[in-house]
DNA sequence: CCTACCGATCGGTAGG
DNA sequence: CCTACCGATCGGTAGG
């Protein structure tokens, strides 16, 4: 873990690249060659080419943990939190979309230690999730039938970001993490005080199924 | 595009080890060998590695354009419409999550012309979503300030899915379509009528701001 | 469909 | 940090 220029050097571009071409679709000279280093030249500077990856993706993680952590343990109403998570987490993928592409891509090409902290790392962050929603249930700021489908719909859009997101787009990251939260706190249908659901399919003609397309 | 039984298994083979492995963290002869056919063997049945990936892409646009185009030219009312898209999306993906999950991580390594042909697809396909929000927003059935965020949010679930769902789970893939619609369209917070809101944040205190939690 | 082979390229190292 | 090199492996082919 040298913080060298150089080393810095070499995992933003390894990171760019792993993104475009994925881990196995580059290739060292590639990574070398991008920070006008000869050939061979990177391994004076890093272990190896999955030293690399380790380095994103393990940054990428705690990036992740740092920013949504202390989100979910302030006292703010489940509503608020909810949507300032998802801010927080759009707000790393936005702030670096290649380390975010191969943090959710690539890690699986690490080795099966690497892989497993990962993992444990990743499983803990949308624990985090899980949890803002489980409060927002018991306290009932929330309607939903689990904790676990509205924290998936939240990191899956959240996730799904790094792969449309342009820095250079109309929206900033906040904006878009705003829409987002706005669509899934308020749902799309217009407010009809909460009618009962049976198994995901509206009890009854909620409202007349008047059509006026073509 | 020969339809072979054994091209057949080449591809469901291809499928499975690009899915787990990406494309070029696989060999043709890890392909080759696991349908029991030996090192270079492979050649006598398809052109080359890369149609292989694009023999899996190209079916996977077809198959999701022919799942959820019948339900969006249909005349059920926009949110059963957007219903039943995401219904009939998941289908897609739950039935060959290796041939999903390549369609929607490998595509990009194929040659620039397949590349631009799945793009064009993939643009279309989207735009299935984003017209059904469109006739939900003109006839009032939805509230939203555009189209493509609502659309955004029903795939980057659907497509997501691809990197959790497993069919031995607890939940079919129905079901788990029914709880995302059951979430996008009606909101995780209970219905207050809708209260204007003013760049992503409610305008006013919308209900107490009660604390329970630790 | 197999055997045997091709040139090219891979990640990594030695020696300076 | 470069030059020159290593063995291993890659996708693909020839000839049968």
């Amino acid at each position: 873990m040298d913080t060298g220029r150089r080393v810095e050097q070499l995992v933003g571009a390894a990171a760019r690249l792993f993104a475009r071409c994925g881990y196995h679709g580059t290739t060292v000279r590639e990574i070398a060659r991008s920070i006008d280093l000869q050939g061979g030249s990177l391994y004076a500077h890093i272990g190896g080419k999955e030293d690399l990856l380790w380095t994103i993706c393990e940054r990428a993680a705690r990036q992740f943990h740092a920013a949504v952590s202390p989100v979910a343990d302030s006292t703010v109403a489940p509503a608020e939190k909810l949507r300032a998570a998802l801010r927080a987490h759009v707000g790393v993928v936005a702030a670096d979309l290649p380390a975010a592409t191969v943090y959710f891509h690539e890690w699986r090409f690490l080795g099966p230690d690497r892989q497993a902290l990962i993992r444990e790392r990743r499983d803990a962050y949308e624990a985090l999730f899980r949890r803002i929603v489980a409060e927002g249930r018991r306290t009932g700021a929330f309607r939903a039938e689990d904790d676990a489908f509205p924290a998936l719909l939240v990191l899956s859009a959240g996730n799904w970001l790094a792969q449309w997101f342009r820095p250079d787009g109309p929206l900033d990251p906040d904006a878009v993490a705003g829409r987002f939260a706005d669509l899934i706190l308020g749902g799309l249908s217009p407010a009809v005080p909460s009618a009962p659901t049976t198994n995901g399919r509206v009890a009854g003609p909620a409202r007349p199924a008047v059509e006026v397309t073509a």
